[in-house]
Parts: structure tokens; C-alpha cells; sequence
DNA sequence: TTGTAAGCGTTATCAC
DNA sequence: GTGATAACGCTTACAA
């Protein structure tokens, strides 16, 4: 047996030279040996709340450093059985407002002592292949920017890892979530683009398979509907620049001139549809036509765009999904929460807005 | 001893009971009793090419299916002392291009069977804490787009984690990189731009603890005075827009005028340099002054932009990276390799630029 | 406070 | 091809 403890302490030469004879890593009983304790005792001085003299706390620790000795994290999940890694699964890096939620949820769970496992969806289909990995790797929650199916969610239950579903909506099924407020957010703008006169309304959907984009484009056209406006002429996007100018394009062509208003699903295809209408069309917006989008990215912000358009809190939400998953990881007894954030109206220059109400 | 093989294989219901009353983990044990086997020959059938008949084979599958056994990751880590894991090592999820280089790296690895632990550095000057924690995590490789100084780089080979370095220099140490070549990046533009006549520049820095960016800057003033043209007019930057912004303002106060050329750091200072010039001063552009950027992100192409600028080919790049890593995990004796690509111009309609020659 | 010893759930080795 | 059995490196009762 190699890791019983050998009376006598060694020399760090020797200890050393057994490691680099055995191949093997340093390991607490190699510090243990040089510091003349017990294996446990090096364990213990390794975990934060333990019961350890000054002193064996301190020979125990130049030891260490001597050794450049470092716990294995795969030994101590193995027992502890928490990883200290949370997965973040995501379909599509570039719908997630990268870098803002990234970087702010490694802040958040760095802080915990959590690092991030990230799980990018090759397509959207191979959810099923992407969980058995994440099952595999033992993570202690999940952070989910994915479409999850309902036997998908039964099976975080089933095996007991916590998880939040980050703007996303499950249909039925009450689970953990944090979103913005697509509904709000949608009446707010139609409301005051009618409020500035609009009249004919258009709009770019976002992708087909996103809940989110789907609540987007009902919701403006209900609040249409309220409103007793005409419904929105709808043509398909997909959150890209190109989809946007396509988009407008085939606004145009299949009205056969521009609407009022043109309602994007996102910031990124308002842009390529403003780009098209100035410089493709060299239509006045926001004279001619208003254009808006949803989300406010950076982007939307620079002088030449200075869209008009909703801004989703992604920062907030990012601390607000560290947190709920922190409190999970701690405590599996509080039930499913949603916590819903609320987007707010950017004042750009794409449109002409009328009075809030 | 809970873990021993009892004579006779037992139902789905007597094993599923026994882990729910000792709140276990489904392991390999369990599948083995089910399917009337030994634990060891469930491993095997875990194992891609490994020794086991058809028939036990199918057997333990299914057993497996119906128990929802998952392999545990941290287990198998701690005997064959390898994780899956490679540690993306960042300073700043800003400057790296996101999502490209991030969605490349992690498909990549994906199909290598291969996970992405994220460390986002908090500031640049926490490499150490952050080092410690990826030992921790018995990482098998780590992507580095960081600044490492020499002994953090003797640390990595100290431990045997083979790691490449994205987009950033080492002085002195040779070790595996990734790399544009922004020295000929820089040549390329400055020549461009001479040959078509411009004769003052100023050049938009960016950050000073970035060696990309440092050379950068070098390279450009280099080439200048290589053609006999005056030295640029250097303003600092950081990197983002607003910098960019406060870079045009202050070429201009300083010079009385605007040069005859702005070469920007990277491209989202360009951009931010460009609308300040056309909207805030309503300079023409590229009529009365070239802009130019670096990088060549997404962003830069939109047609409101449309910047003068250099590409870094970061899908490659990301590749190579991943397929340089990849080759260090399996075998360690290759010696250290760069590998440096190109970046080529794109002329965008921000410059004037004068033929290649 | 400290040491002993029993796991955690795999893979690897080696007989059979 | 298959099954014992010994690691892997740690945490955690429990005893001292």
C-alpha cells in the first residue's frame, strides 16, 4: 500500500524523488508525510470551517506549498459528491447576449466557488445527447438557454439537479425560470407607435423554434388587435443581420411600399433592416418609417443605429439566475419561482414614438 | 461492504428500493446485479473498444437503460487521472470574438468527447487564484488567451498540462501559440494607405497590458517610418466604443484638424471613431479622412459601417487551436509550435487605400 | 485536536 | 470473454 503513512517524517528531496520515480501526483499523503501529521489532518486544513491547531494548520501549509501540493477536485466530488461545476447549457452563443450574461455569470458563480461547464448545443435537436454528458460530468445545477422538453425537465428532476431556465418558457410545466417580460414589453412599444399614429404595422419574427420569439410576435399583434389596428404583415427572420434585410425587403415587395412600422424580433435583424431601408432603399427612417427592435444590445446603442428598442436587464438577470440556482444548490426545499424582469423602452431615433400612458 | 455482488441478478423494483432507502447514486454495481453480471464487465461495456461478448453487451444495456445509468465522470477521472475537461482561460470575454471563436472551440472539443471549463480572469492581474483552480480541476489542456507570465508558463509544464496560447505573445519562452501576424497586418493597411496618398496618421491604441495590441501600434509606426512618413499621432484606447470615440475628439483637439488617416487598435474603437467623425464633427469619410480598423468582426460589416479593416481568419484560428491541444493530450513530445496566420485586408468603404503591390 | 479506517464509483491488472 | 481485487485521492465518522 503506497498511501500508508510512514512513521517518521521525510525530506522534501525524498518525497520528491518518490513522486517522480512513482509517476504519480503529489497527493495530501505526500504532505502528510512531510509535515509529520496524519492524511486527514492535511484534508482538514483544506476545508474551510475545520478543526485544526494553529500550528498543524501552518507546518501542513509550507508543506503543501513545497510540494506545490493542490487538492483533486475529482476525488473530493467523488465523495462529497457536489462538483462545484455548473453547466451552462446554451443552443446558440449568439443569441445569448454574449459577452454581458457570460461573463457575468462566471463573476457570480466564481464568487461561489463554482466554475462554469459550458454545454453549447451543436443543433437545437441534440438536447438528449448534450444532457447524458451533462448527467456524466455530475454538475451541481444548470443554468439552461435551451428549448427543454417536458421529459427533458422530468429528468433534472428525476435525478436531482437543480436548474433555471434562462429566458425560456415551458409551457405547462412550473420550474425555475427567469425571463423578461415579453408580453409587457410588446404592448409597450406598439402601444406607443400607434400612440405616434402608426397605422399599418409589419413585422420580422424571429426563429420558429424560439418561445421567446413566438411571444414576441403574438404579443405585438394582439396588442394590435386591441388597439383596433389592422394585423401586422408578418414575414419570417431568423436574429440575424441578413434575415433582417430581407426582411425588409420582402416587407416592401409584398406591400408594395413601406409600412408605417416595422416591429423586428430582435436588435440584430432591426439593424439589417434599417441598414437596407437607408441605404438599399434610401427610405427616411424615422420620417418615412419607424423601425424597432427587442433587446437592446450594445450595438443598438452606436451612433449610427441608435435604434429604438426594448432593453431586456440581461445583467440583472444574469446575477438574478446565479443567485436562484445558488440558493437551489443549497437548499432543493424552496419551490419552482419565475422571476420575471421587465424591458424598457430605449428612446432611439428609429421611430416615432407617441406618449407613454 | 454495500458494494458486493450478490449471487443471484434481482428485479428492476429490489434495486430501485435499495437506492432509493440508501439515497444512492445508481452505479455500475446496480447494473451489474440487474443484468446477472460482474461490475467490472459493466465498466467494459462502457469502454469503447473493449472485450466484451454480444450478448453481455446487450444485456447490460438494457439494464443500464432501465436504471438510467450514467457512467460517473469524477470517478473515472480519479483512476485514469483524465477529465474531459480543457480549461478556456480568458481575460476578457470582450475582446475575444464572441460567439465565433467560442462556438468553434466548443464544438471542437465536443466532438472529441471533450467539455469547456470556463475562467473568466476577474481582472487581469488574478491569473494566480485563477491557476490554482484550474490544477483543482485536473483539466487536461487549457486554450489561454491571457496574459501568463514565464513562471505561470513553467507551472503549466511543471504540472503536465499542455496548453496553447490564443492570439497572445510570450517573450522569450517558446511555447505553443496561436497567432495572427499583426506585424504584417499593420504592414499591409499602412502601405495601402500611403499608396494612396496619405501622409499624417494617428493611430487609436489599445489597452497597454495587451501585447497584441502593443504590437499593433509598434508595427504601424514601424512601417511608417519605414516610408518615410512622419510618426503617427498616438491617443490611448481601451478597446471599446466609447474610447474609439474619445480617441477621434482628442486626435483632432490635439491636431487642430483631423490627419489624413486614423488607424484604429481593433475594430469596435474604429467604429466608434467613425460615427464620431461623420455625425459629431461631420467629417466625410473616406473623403476627408480614412478609418481603419482590426479584427475583422461581424459588426464591421454592417452596412452603416462597412469599415476599411483586417481580418483575423478566428474560425481557423479557433481550429487550429483545438486540433494543436488535441494532439498535446494524446501525445506530449511534440516540440512547441506556433502557428501564425494571416489577416487580410477588407476594404471596406471607410479608406481610401492604394493598390497592393 | 488528531489519527484510524471506511468508503465514494470507477478503471486496470491479472488470473481463469 | 469474464470476474476478483487493487488502486485512484479524497472526506468523514468515530475513536482516542
Amino acid at each position: 500500500m503506497t498511501n500508508s503513512t510512514p512513521p517518521l517524517s521525510s525530506s522534501i528531496a525524498d518525497i520528491k524523488a518518490l513522486i517522480g520515480r512513482e509517476a504519480r501526483r503529489v497527493t495530501s499523503y505526500d504532505v502528510a508525510r512531510l509535515a509529520g501529521v496524519s492524511q486527514s489532518a492535511v484534508s482538514r486544513c483544506f476545508k474551510p470551517g475545520a478543526s485544526v491547531s494553529k500550528a498543524t494548520q501552518a507546518r501542513v501549509m509550507k508543506a503543501a506549498q513545497e510540494l506545490d501540493y493542490i487538492p483533486n477536485a475529482a476525488a473530493r466530488s467523488l465523495i462529497t459528491r457536489r462538483s462545484n461545476q455548473v453547466a451552462l447549457i446554451v443552443s446558440n452563443l449568439a443569441t445569448l447576449h454574449f459577452p454581458e450574461v457570460l461573463s457575468e455569470l462566471s463573476r457570480q458563480f466564481g464568487q461561489r466557488g463554482m466554475r462554469i461547464l459550458l454545454f453549447a448545443l451543436p443543433s437545437e435537436g441534440d438536447v438528449d445527447q448534450t444532457l447524458a454528458d451533462v448527467w456524466q460530468h455530475q454538475v451541481d445545477g444548470a443554468i439552461v438557454a435551451a428549448r427543454l422538453s417536458p421529459a427533458q425537465v422530468a429528468e433534472f428532476e428525476r435525478r436531482g439537479v437543480p436548474f433555471v431556465l434562462f429566458n425560456r418558457h415551458l409551457s405547462g410545466h412550473s420550474v425555475n425560470t427567469i425571463v423578461c417580460d415579453q408580453v409587457e414589453a410588446a404592448r409597450l412599444i406598439v402601444s406607443r407607435l400607434a400612440a405616434a399614429g402608426h397605422k399599418r404595422f409589419a413585422m420580422i419574427d424571429g426563429p420558429h423554434d424560439s418561445a421567446i420569439a413566438q411571444e414576441r410576435t403574438r404579443s405585438v399583434a394582439a396588442r394590435l388587435a386591441e388597439l383596433g389596428l389592422a394585423a401586422p404583415l408578418l414575414v419570417a427572420g431568423n436574429y440575424d443581420y441578413a434575415s433582417g434585410a430581407r426582411g425588409m425587403r420582402e416587407v416592401v415587395s409584398r406591400l408594395g411600399r413601406a409600412p408605417d412600422a416595422i416591429v423586428c424580433g430582435n436588435d440584430v435583424m432591426a439593424i439589417g433592416c434599417l441598414d437596407t431601408a437607408r441605404h438599399e432603399m434610401q427610405l427616411d427612417v424615422p420620417g418615412a418609417l419607424s423601425i424597432t427592435g427587442f433587446d437592446g444590445v450594445t450595438q443598438a446603442g452606436w451612433l449610427s443605429y441608435n435604434l429604438t428598442t426594448l432593453r431586456q436587464p440581461m445583467q440583472s438577470m444574469a446575477m438574478a439566475a446565479s443567485d436562484m440556482l445558488g440558493a437551489l444548490m443549497l437548499d432543493k426545499s424552496t419551490g419552482p419561482e419565475r422571476r420575471v424582469f421587465s424591458a424598457s423602452v430605449v428612446e432611439g431615433a428609429t421611430a416615432r414614438l407617441g406618449p407613454a400612458f
